[in-house]
DNA sequence: GTCCAGGTCGCGC
DNA sequence: GCGCGACATGGA
């Protein structure tokens, strides 16, 4: 077994991190409470399929972070350069987070929780990934969400070869090639999987690149058109593949939102969606880790 | 059966 | 730009 080691300044802490919201219980991930460690089956562009097992260590000023790959082969150098890159994009070891930290500090209670090192959100190697993941979460429960991607994982992805029922998430190409039938029938995600599968097309015929996305090229107006012009994604998912992205200023606000708004904020009363933003406005580019931390 | 869940699309105005 | 019904699925 090898292992990659990786370093992150604090405030961070790893299982607060990991589990900062609900990423990490949609496949190829889970979280091993016993042992605070996140498992996740990735599949490297050379088409091998690995297991990583990571988890942190308290090292004073900073936190290490452990990765151990479970393999049917040593990787090569290149493959393990691409892993150390995945999981630091998942983990966003390398977000500056510096101007939230000294906004936070500020709010006594936000700071508490945010101080202790949370922040930065879970995320996919991938946008797309991350695009698929956020449409299962429209218009459904969280449940339904974890099975969606759960079963879209178990019937597309490729094995892990020493433990095949471990499935990596499936490449754009993969989903793609699936027959409708099989979404109908096995994976059902209801009209969904129409667009999911229109995407993955689009990608595979070469028609749209969101990878580029993050590679930090486009300003954010131009991020947030291009994320909106994917069938079913609307504004709230927008918003939060912005937040995936590494973008805070907008607020992704579903029924959730409005109701932690409503009882917090609002006696009871259901808010405009403008009264919701006028509450975080003063947290101008941090408007969504604001919300993510606020206290009930 | 009806309503709705971490919404969005396409239509008509 | 705004209002409206439709949309697959499963649970209350």
């Amino acid at each position: 077994m090898q292992q990659l080691e990786l370093f992150v300044n604090k405030p961070y802490a790893f299982k607060e991190s990991v589990c900062g919201h609900g990423w990490y219980m949609l496949a190829p991930f889970r979280w091993l409470e016993d042992e605070n460690t996140l498992e996740r089956v990735e599949r490297l562009n050379n088409g091998n399929v690995v297991l990583l097992c990571m988890h942190g260590e308290d090292k004073g000023a900073s936190v290490r972070i452990l990765v151990d790959i479970q393999s049917i082969e040593a990787l090569t150098l290149a493959e393990q350069d691409e892993l150390r890159r995945k999981v630091r994009m998942m983990l966003r070891l390398d977000e500056d987070l510096s101007e939230f930290y000294v906004l936070a500090a500020q709010h006594e209670a936000l700071w508490e929780k945010v101080s202790i090192g949370r922040g930065r959100l879970l995320r996919s190697p991938t946008v797309f990934e991350d695009v698929v993941k956020t449409i299962c979460t429209t218009n459904t429960t969280w449940k339904q969400t974890i099975g969606m991607v759960n079963r879209l994982v178990y019937h597309l992805g490729d094995s892990f070869p020493l433990n095949p029922e471990r499935r990596a998430f499936p490449t754009p190409a993969q989903v793609a090639a699936a027959p409708e039938s099989l979404f109908e029938q096995e994976i059902k995600m209801g009209y969904r999987s129409a667009y999911i599968q229109q995407l993955a097309c689009e990608l595979v015929e070469g028609h749209r690149d969101l990878e580029c996305l993050r590679q930090n090229s486009l300003p954010p107006k131009d991020l947030k058109k291009a994320l909106k012009s994917i069938k079913g994604v609307g504004d709230y998912a927008a918003h939060t593949l912005l937040m995936l992205i590494g973008y805070y200023h907008e607020l992704a606000i579903d029924s959730e939102m409005r109701a932690f708004v409503k009882k917090k904020y609002f006696d009871g009363n259901l808010p405009t969606d403008k009264e919701i933003l006028a509450i975080y406005e003063p947290w101008g580019k941090w408007k969504y880790l604001a919300h993510w931390f606020d206290p009930a």
